[in-house]
DNA sequence: TTCACAATTTAGATAAGTCTAAATTTTTTA
DNA sequence: TAAAAAATTTAGACTTATCTAAATTGTGAA
């Protein structure tokens, strides 16, 4: 089928093109930890492929093709992500590098099977959604923390960053999955926020973190 | 860690050397389906990394590290097809290939885990013992069926060839495990065997499929 | 004990994926 | 709008894992 480098290019262009237009080589340099001549590269060879729109120096976008790779890797991260958390009782921060590598196991079979399995979950352990195995999901509704105005509400329904540092920090204050917050105080100066967890305890959170914490409204 | 390359030729030089002494490049090149020449390359590469005791022209042998990775990679093997089996209802001919990918997740966490969500199980599908997370299991004390003298008998568990098309001729024939089997006659000409299956039906195999078929006493 | 043949290793290539350094193109800025 | 800066690509090299063809080593039959 494809590579395991292919794969991970192709997702990582997937993700960076949401909403955005062409994605550019030093974007998919940063996402994937790697050169911008190593990127060149590869894209040339999914563009040879037919997986990807490539003209030089005008960066790149997914085709109908390469678009469809990309969603059946991130089928089979999530779906292993909601596997290691509900089944083997990781916990949410642990699980995404695991997945990074169960993701390229390649029987279409074996995933459907698994999605049975689990009864057909429509979100991996960080609240976004899995596709199904036609490819078909719903973009995920949710906002960041950080577009939310004064007293605005939302329930805490995922993340941006995976890092285990940053759900490790969530967890801490118990920012967690399911909880309601409500924003009290937006820090002009420096965009940092000040949320109420269940109407109960105030933390007081960085620009930064509000970006990466997802609620629905 | 390692690389798969690198797992798989200790695997198979693992299982190449049960019981004899040295494992020749041959061999090797036999098993992994590559070139003699492709295998001495991968022969210094281990040695260097002091995971074989290779001298030129003798063929090689594992040392204890090259052992425990061995052991690792075929505890991984046996557990995923146990649960593509058990979990996923896969038939016991579909795994092996599967299983073969999945075996080089490198998490050791992880499979300790999967291990206890699937309660501890002995044997894979095949009825290969699975070795336990200090890599310690007993070697399958399981004789092949051409091994049994007229009259003999015995219950079917395990294969040695796990092809498909072999697992699906067992099925096609009865012979799958658990059942109960007795040896009704030796054809001295081609070493083929009947077998009378649960004391009934009898079947007649030839030697290649008597050398392949194992048996409990 | 020699010699022919089988087994193994070496030599030299190739493909994938990566890197650094240099060249080129695009974009910004003055 | 021309120079400077940033982004991108190219050139040339390296690593891993393979291969074919040629050279070397080991061994068993005469
Ligand atoms: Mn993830
Ligand atoms: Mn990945
Ligand atoms: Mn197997
Ligand atoms: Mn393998």
């Amino acid at each position: 089928m494809n590579t395991l480098a292919e794969e991970n290019y192709l997702k990582s262009i997937y993700h960076l093109s949401m909403g955005d237009e062409n994605v550019s080589t030093n974007q998919i340099a940063a996402a994937l930890n790697t050169k911008a001549s190593s990127v060149t590269d590869m894209l040339k060879k999914l563009a040879d492929k037919a997986l990807i729109n490539y003209t030089r120096y005008q960066g790149v976008s997914l085709t109908p093709s390469g678009q469809k790779i990309a969603v059946s890797i991130i089928r089979k991260h999530r779906l292993w992500e909601y596997f290691l958390v509900e089944k083997l009782n990781f916990r949410w921060d642990q699980v995404h590098d695991m997945a990074e590598e169960m993701e390229h196991i390649s029987s279409e079979e074996l995933i459907d099977r698994l999605d049975k399995f689990m009864d057909y979950p429509q979100h991996d352990p960080h609240g976004e959604p899995i596709p199904d195995c036609n490819g078909n999901f719903k973009s995920s509704e949710l906002k960041p923390v950080s577009a939310l105005e004064l007293n605005n509400s939302g329930v805490i329904s995922g993340v941006r960053d995976q890092t285990s540092s940053f759900l490790q920090y969530l967890e801490k204050q118990e920012l967690t999955i399911g909880k309601s917050i409500k924003v009290m105080e937006i820090i002009a100066f420096d965009h940092s926020v000040v949320l109420q967890i269940e109407n109960k305890k105030e933390v007081h959170i960085s620009r930064e973190a509000a970006n990466n914490l997802l609620v629905a409204l």
